[in-house]
DNA sequence: CTGAAAGCGCTAACAT
DNA sequence: ATGTTAGCGCTTTCAG
């Protein structure tokens, strides 16, 4: 593989255009800077004929902006991410900008991110980590454009957050129409704030729903954990008693545990977390709580557009105290999903 | 959240310390350059007291590298690469540099691409999308680190490439020595070129084998082509017929093929390919053929490193011409991976 | 070993 | 509307 020659540079197009520097920038710049028809043209033909393209980090240097957004996750595991992800880089390479991913691990990867300069200078960070707090967004990025999507969020600021009391609610409804009186509630991470109010919901419309809680337990959203929990704590299937798992990949484990223990109408009594494919395939069948994972794209995107462009007005307004970005807080709302074969 | 006033440049750093830029630059670099030690020490004492992280796109600017690691994907879809994702990201993290996502859905997205400048100016690009060819990956990047890890490569450059035919051979091996004498095979994309190696394989091992193919496909890696497929063509099941896939997703849909059909003893009749969690889970058991994922990231950043410190030896050589980079072409070896209850 | 100065490629005043 | 100029923050000659 053949390195090419140096790539040509502003100075070649309007050399080759026969304009200065400044105006071949204004014509490519894609804002309507004031330029005549012509040069404009001249301008636009030379670039094309040197294949010029703009070089990013130089601009970044002049403009203060980089057009990379971070997204900030923990480790990849769970299978719900992968449409989350894969509509996550679209998004935002659909609105010019480079998706930046950075995972942590573990409340030590954090030590490193604060030294991660990239990080600092990107125009829009999306924290899918629960591992950051708003507090500390502040002071990881230099834009204010961060959007918390982790079901965190202070006064100002942005965030998007999921409104899980809707398809909970549903859920155990529909949990007591069809004479579930006893319930198991298999939980995610502890530490996740996302996950004590989602907790909180369960225990709130299971007592209003006369349903009552045997058990409860915090794994980490893994089918292994909760297979062993399952198993661990032996728990007595019969036809009153429902499982409430907070991800799919849970409730998988719920199915293959009853399916091990020769329960055979267990499709209704599961419920999982996430309306991933898998709680509609033949073998693995079961209810779950989900949201529409493009509507929920959709929002981020919208909402780094317009943080952007709050940025931009505030700069032009030569405004010399950092204001505090406009806030703005969507929800999505969640629903039931009805699988039983 | 409230934007930082503007962060710690080099020249508040040389300031503070008492030295000029040249000394505090040296001093930072992390090379061997020439410097006094308590100059040095002072430096980095006023670079820790300001919070001082270099602006790597000045740097970029000044010495021609990004710190950037572009993954250019096929939009995200099977299962199989949530863990090759998630070691991937943590590979780039963990030499340093940020793993830039990009996503091609189509052939038209190329267009895109090639105008990108950040892809352009990638420090390594690991390639595992079927849609470029090495030709093209050539002209796409400034760089010549090239990783072609989607089966393509050419004499020159670097790949690592995954040996299917011990993992294939083995399997076919197995549905031999357990009496299957009949064949389906549902392969992948019959575009991309791994997959057609892979046919290519199955092939020669099954007439080996003596076993008779009785029907293949093409699907796109996906349960519910593969589903649609199987009950189309309504396969006759019996305990002579081995249903080969190539990715799990496909296996699992002959899983629930089978069980939808009534027939029961399909386990170790189902052959899928990538090795994910699902193959040994409760509903889904089925035999699978797959590679360690660790092994293979690792080979992928040892080789990202190596052909880096190439291409930094030759321009240190002032070497005016444009080297083609040494070639590495790294091979991975796929296992069969017996799932039976 | 050190510092002054040039320059990476671009944009944004500021004059014209 | 256009060109000139001055940086953005850093690395790197090149003289001391």
């Amino acid at each position: 593989m053949m390195k090419k020659n140096t790539p040509a540079t502003l100075s070649d197009v309007a050399e080759l255009a026969g304009v200065s520097k400044a105006v071949a920038s204004r014509a490519l710049s894609g804002k309507n800077r004031p330029i005549s028809a012509d040069k404009k043209a001249r301008v636009c033909q030379a670039a094309e004929l040197l294949g010029y393209v703009a070089n990013p980090f130089a601009q970044s240097l002049a403009n203060q902006e980089t057009g990379l957004v971070a997204i900030v996750i923990n480790h990849i595991s769970n299978v719900s991410d992968l449409t989350l992800f894969d509509s996550l880089i679209q998004g935002i390479q659909s609105i010019g900008k480079q998706a930046l991913f950075v995972r942590l691990k573990s409340l030590q990867d954090i030590d490193q991110l604060q030294k991660n300069a990239f990080i600092q200078r990107v125009d829009a960070a999306l924290v899918l980590s629960d591992l950051i707090e708003p507090q500390l967004a502040e002071s990881l990025f230099y834009t204010h454009n961060v959007i918390m999507l982790n079901g965190k969020s202070q006064d100002r600021g942005y965030s998007v957050k999921v409104n899980e009391a809707l398809g909970i609610k549903d859920a155990i409804a529909y949990a007591q129409r069809i004479g579930i009186k006893r319930a198991v509630l298999i939980a995610g991470r502890q530490s996740s704030v996302n996950e004590e109010q989602r907790v909180e919901h369960y225990l709130t419309h299971l007592a209003q729903a006369n349903i009552k809680l045997e058990s409860s337990v915090f794994c980490d959203y893994s089918y292994d954990e909760a297979l062993a929990y399952l198993t661990a704590a032996n728990i007595d299937m019969s036809d009153e008693l429902g499982i409430f798992c907070t991800s799919d990949s849970m409730a998988m484990a719920a199915v293959d545990y009853c399916q091990a223990n020769g329960v055979t109408k267990y499709s209704s009594h599961i419920f999982g977390f996430d309306n991933t494919e898998f709680s509609r395939r033949g073998c693995y069948q079961f209810s779950t709580i989900g949201f529409d994972k493009h509507d929920f794209v959709q929002s981020i995107i919208t909402l780094v557009k317009q943080a952007q462009s709050n940025d931009l007005s505030v700069a032009n307004e030569h405004n010399e105290k950092r204001l505090p970005t406009k806030e703005s807080h969507l929800i999505i709302d969640t629903q039931f999903y009805l699988n039983t074969p």
